[in-house]
RNA sequence: GCGCCCGUAGCUCAACCGGAUAGAGCAUCCGCCUUCUAAGCGGACGGUUGCAGGUUCGAGUCCUGCCGGGCGCGCCA
């Protein structure tokens, strides 16, 4: 089974071909103009200066061979040469209640299905999440949901940054402001591993909450800013701990178990579930052996007290500015740091681990890497000496980068006090408008108060999502606090809004005992449907060959408009028996494909609202 | 200095491999609840797609230059 938009298009193909145009200058489209078609084919035009004819002459000719196919109520030639299809309403309601009956409402998985890890989230040990991170999970989330339900084997692992030099910050600040755990943990190094007769005493860092670390963790990365010795104390402490001396170690142990706990919660509320909480930790036995290697394989080089790894070819520069102000050619992209000076593994390196890491795991086809855009030049960098060391085959790491969500001054978004708005608190924020929008529609009554809470909590999140989704992940845009909190016009609720009514009609039409039927199109809304339901596998291929889950966003809220307009003009419960059973299958199989393309966005539906 | 990205309606964003009349939402104004949830539906208003050239039958989309903005450029991640 296949879309409409498919299926003409083979047939418009081949019509093209028997007049000796190529079938990738055939493309049928969705039409431009709704007034005149459904679909739509530039073949002529393209081919026009190729076969140096007329381009009506070519549409002409083309129409002729169409003109008896049954699924076509017209063919018309309009403008230079434009050729304008019109879908015949038997073939209409066959395809409807091939939607219908279909559990994936119309949508095909590919051909040869891979194995895809997508790298999203990058949450960080001690650091409570912001808006910021509402991009990396959700764009993430959506596009694993997309290439699982395409068909691929797809692994979301949240990549946790549990093992650089703010681990060493940490403990820094640790040790100045909690005397008595500095005293342990210098007992426990100097000792050299925890004992059983420790464990007790261990129970001193329990008192250690996210809060403290929340606290401390900005004010020594500020600290550091300025204060060498500082720094320089804390570039130590990474090093020791990543040697994992004992004490340190078992500091370390109760950041990142203190983190991941509250970060799991806070990332399941917005529907966000990883399947591997790996971290930056995890691959750090890797690292040595994984040195030992790129040496061997001759990548390795000594320089300025650093081990680098060349990623740049012959001929790749840059011209670069100093501090002093001068400006000198250095090779282009960046070498890869691997072991720094102090000899601490950097970012890049436990990077390298990582994809070292999976292929041994899961052996990916392909790996994704939703992060923010401005890590472009690093990733460049990464891939290249995974690619140069052997970990992956060239093309197979990819960087699906997003765009910043600035404040109105088209900087990275402040709070009014200057400060970064905490994920929590927008989150909430959005709830309690819901709740209050809940209760002028008069559903606080009739609802315990555990249901209630649970469509707030649905209603907050789709709005927070649909409203990041609905623009192109590769874009920065202005995040507006009052957009991101609306619940009329182009948002998550209003989708939500349009599902639950589907849900509350058949609620309606089981209880009168109405059954569905067979489709029959007729009325003009019903035609829109339909064409729109259609379009749903086009739309997923978009998103899907992109990475784009604005492409899904858009369809879903078409969908949801051609039904509301459905609704309005087209009766239900009082109509014909037969008309009846038709359009309760229609707004049985919009459900079913709104709901699905919901849940790919991530956004979950509640029964009513 | 070099590199990457962006500039579309008052605001926030779309626009399928270059195609017909550049679309949505918000805001403003006007209609529609005695019938399936008005978080809705219909209508109006709103554009020299930053500027100037070029390629093309055809450019928001491709090329060149300029103006404006963002980001990145080895011991943070």
């Amino acid at each position: 089974m296949s879309d409409l938009k498919t299926v003409l298009g083979e047939a418009v193909e081949a019509a093209f071909a028997a007049e000796g145009v190529p079938a990738e200058l055939a493309r049928v489209t969705a039409s431009d103009r709704p007034d005149l078609a459904d679909f739509q084919s530039n073949g002529a035009l393209a081919a026009a200066k190729r076969l140096g004819k007329n381009p009506r002459e070519i549409a002409t000719a083309v129409a002729e061979r169409l003109k008896g196919d049954a699924r076509l109520s017209s063919v018309e030639i309009a403008g230079p040469g434009f050729l304008n299809l019109k879908v015949a309403d038997a073939a209409l309601s066959a395809r409807a209640n091939a939607i219908a009956a279909d559990p994936r409402a119309g949508a095909e998985t590919v051909a040869d299905p891979r194995r895809v890890i997508v790298d999203y989230g990058g949450p960080n040990v001690a650091k409570e999440m912001h808006v910021g991170h509402l991009r990396a999970s959700i764009i993430g989330e959506s596009l694993k949901r997309l290439y699982r339900f395409r068909g691929d084997t797809v692994i979301g692992d949240a990549h946790f940054g549990d093992w650089g030099f703010q681990m060493g910050l940490l403990i820094a600040a640790v040790s100045d402001s909690h005397p008595d755990i500095a005293a342990l943990v210098e007992d426990l190094n100097a000792k050299g591993q925890v004992t059983e007769a420790d464990r007790e005493r261990l129970a001193v860092l329990a008192t250690l909450g996210l809060d403290d670390l929340g606290d401390l963790y900005p004010a020594a990365a500020a600290r550091a800013k300025t204060d060498v010795d500082f720094r320089n104390r804390a570039r130590r402490l990474t090093a020791e701990l990543q040697s994992k001396k004992a004490g340190y170690y078992a500091l370390w142990e109760r950041f990142r178990d203190v983190t991941r706990e509250a970060l799991e919660r806070d990332f399941h509320a917005l529907g966000v579930d990883f399947d591997w909480w790996k971290g930056e930790s995890d691959v750090e036995d890797l690292v040595a052996p994984m040195v030992e290697e790129l040496r061997a394989k001759g990548l390795l080089e000594l320089d300025q007290g650093a081990q680098i790894v060349r990623v740049a070819g012959p001929g790749e520069t840059k011209k670069k500015k100093l501090p002093d102000g001068s400006v000198v050619v250095v090779p282009s992209p960046d070498p890869l740091l691997v072991v720094s000076s102090e000899g601490s593994a950097m970012y890049g390196t436990t990077d390298l681990a990582t994809i070292l890491d999976r292929k041994r795991e899961f052996d990916p086809h392909y790996v994704i890497y939703c992060v923010d855009r401005r890590q472009a030049d690093h990733f460049e960098t990464v891939f290249r000496a995974a690619y140069l060391a052997g970990y992956a085959q060239q093309g197979q790491l990819e960087h699906v980068g997003f765009g910043t969500m600035n404040g109105p001054d088209r900087t990275p978004f402040k709070t009014r006090e200057g400060g970064v708005l905490k994920l929590k608190d927008l989150i909430e924020m959005t709830r309690a408008k819901a709740r209050e929008r809940l209760h002028e529609a008069g559903l606080g009554e009739s609802l315990s108060a555990d249901e209630f809470e649970a469509i707030a909590g649905k209603v907050a999140v789709a709005a927070l999502k649909f409203a990041d989704l609905q623009n192109f992940r590769g874009t920065d845009y202005v995040f507006d606090l009052d957009r991101f909190s609306s619940f009329e016009g182009k948002t998550g609720p209003y989708l939500l809004y349009q599902a639950v009514r589907v849900k509350s009609l058949l609620r309606r039409a089981a209880d009168e005992g109405h059954t569905a039927g067979p489709v029959t199109v007729s009325e003009p809304a019903e035609r829109d449907l339909v064409l729109t339901l259609d379009a749903f596998e086009t739309a997923l291929g978009e998103a899907y060959d992109k990475k784009a889950p604005n492409t899904l966003a858009e369809h879903a809220y078409r969908l949801s408009q051609a039904f509301s307009k459905f609704y309005a003009a087209c009766p239900i419960m009082q109509s014909e028996p037969a008309t009846r059973a038709s359009r309760l299958t229609l707004a049985t199989a919009t459900l079913r494909q709104l709901e699905l393309a919901l849940d790919l966005l991530g956004i979950e539906t509640p029964e009513r609202m």
